[in-house]
DNA sequence: ACCTGCGGGACCGCCCGTTCGT
DNA sequence: ACGAACGGGCGGTCCCGCAGGT
């Protein structure tokens, strides 16, 4: 069993990953943290050196529970298509609740890493890794369906890997800039249909 | 001819608007304002009742350049198919440099609004309206499309809208956070294909 | 005559070097500084980038007040013996009231900025360039009181250095530790004699 | 033989008493303890009520240190001119190692406490005593001096004795300060010379 | 019973957005 | 259009007490 210290090192990470994912990195400031957590300064300087630190280990928390959950379903045992399928429902946050609030913890990481904060330097470096991995995964299954005769061997992993992830993580915002979901269902409809498009027809 | 003083608020507006799309709100500081302007606090002052109002000026300024785009894109005079992949396009800033650094301004300012920072509430608004004249275009076109016979009248307007917006978005981000504008071109020509789906098949 | 900020930009200097030379570097806080100056945080940061800008240019005009001092009687028209008496009395503060309070402000500062703290190592450099001034105008007095004849020539200038600024500089912290000017009059009688026994024996 | 709790408590004072003598209070923070002494901060606080009462242990450690080493001296069997060349060499620290690193721990001490900090009262209470110490003992030996014959009875000992201590505690810092021990030897050489003249011419 | 380890609270220096006189 | 000054809030760090694990 973890000591308290560490029950509370991860409690902090977990709300201010909210936090964080919801407002971004100049959005939250540490009182925001200490409301959200009910530990003091003080407390939390004890963990962490300073807010850039609890905004790295709390986004890489994001991302990494995305990232497995993603992983889970790529090396999963079922077709191609259907693979794809669960990614993109995953992704569109349709089936299950959010593994986290405000948004896919991997775009925002990124969104908020990328305008050249400095001490946002590793958090950057993990979006990127969190990225790749989402798009190689895609990547991947498509590669293998080729290989296993489900896809057609005309098929660019590489393009499908950029219009799955782009349309999901746009229709993600659009949903919630709109606060309106169906924009989800019509984007996984969609992509549904292009997934299906990528099979081979059936010679028997 | 506009009063100097109307050409430096004017000037003030532009250059905080890429300001602003590219660090957001809290990102931006009246420092860098005056350092990217080159006018002094007072000087700001005399036009604007602070950061607030700049913000909300320079959002409204950036999405209507965006939205001007897109109308003139709509009321053009061609078939439905070509306006819609003339707005991918043009979403995906792909022929044009785009209007202005840092991504959509529809989308970012509808990011940066979204936290609930009450002082947005404006900018919010116009985002919204912008988002919705978007996607009110695109659905237009569509409906158009049809009833004019040139698209399949079982298509769902609100369908494609969301696809080609959620896409396109989807695409801006994915290419700014991995610098690969390959993003754009591949999530294009997937749009390309899957709006000439769209068509009736010709009887003729 | 000298801009309004430019007068309070001056008089932040000098009361804080007030506070700088009697409570040290870290025993002076912003607040104390706010206190005595009347302006408030915003208003010093306009002119200063932090503490650190203050306390440099406190040190700084504290030294060179001193420094000015020193210097002035070095350069005055009268024999040797009698400049470097006038120097003792100057360094001890016995005739005029002293130009800061808080002590000899090259010692202070040295002592302050000996502790390694970098921070402070602007004021290091001005504090040696200050001793070193110091020891230096008594060693060009002893040299030109050699050369004139009227010092014998087997003094040690650099001896009389160390010694006159030693004796006086330890007399003003003893005094101001003890709260009893009369070793400042000890040590001055002390070094009178001390000086007088220096001149040539006159042969008239 | 002193318990174990005895040795780690007098440890603790030791090695802070070379913190405190060199960075001052307020330039000695806990973490700095804690580091140089390997005790964990609820070890600390076993044997001390907080910073205060270590420092005020501390310092009066190595200020005791030095006045047993005057002391020494001053009953010492020699005759009075020896024992305050003595005295001086040994404030000078020229014959053997320091007591203590970072210069004379009653100097010291004294302006550590004399900024006025409500906290330091009792370090000044001490640094006070032993400076009285030091200025009693040099004027108890010019005294016997006198009483004894060796010395002339037109001697005042509160001038030696202020002499003397300002001459070493100023050539202490000045040597401190410019990293150079040529002063103390130079302020040493006067000292005797002044010491040996205040000798009874011999009759004899 | 000990004392480590957890957490509290205060304050510091910094910087920002703002107002006002000129 | 600028320069001067304000005041609040941020992030950081310190010193310290108290409760809970060994």
């Amino acid at each position: 069993m973890p000591t308290k210290g560490e029950r509370t090192r991860q409690m902090i990470v977990q709300r201010s990953a909210e936090l964080f994912n919801t407002y971004g990195y100049s959005g939250t400031s540490l009182s925001d943290i200490i409301e959200h957590t009910g530990i003091q300064k003080g407390g939390i300087y004890r963990y962490f050196n300073g807010k850039e630190q609890i905004a790295a280990e709390a986004f890489a928390y994001a991302i990494d529970m995305r990232v497995r959950q993603i992983r889970d379903i790529i090396y999963s045992d079922t077709d191609a298509v259907e693979r794809l399928t669960t990614i993109s429902r995953t992704l569109l946050d349709i089936d299950t609740p959010p593994v986290i609030t405000g948004g896919c913890p991997i775009m925002n990481a990124a969104i908020e890493a990328d305008d050249g904060l400095p001490e946002l330097a590793s958090v950057r470096a993990e979006a990127e890794h969190g990225m790749t991995t989402l798009l190689g995964g895609v990547r991947r299954v498509v590669t293998q369906g080729i290989e296993g005769g489900e896809l057609s061997p005309n098929i660019d992993p590489d393009g499908v890997a950029s219009v799955l992830v782009s349309t999901c993580e746009g229709a993600i915002m659009l949903a919630k800039l709109q606060h309106n979901n169906a924009h989800r269902e019509r984007v996984l409809s969609h992509l549904a249909d292009y997934l299906v498009g990528l099979r081979l027809p059936d010679r028997s």
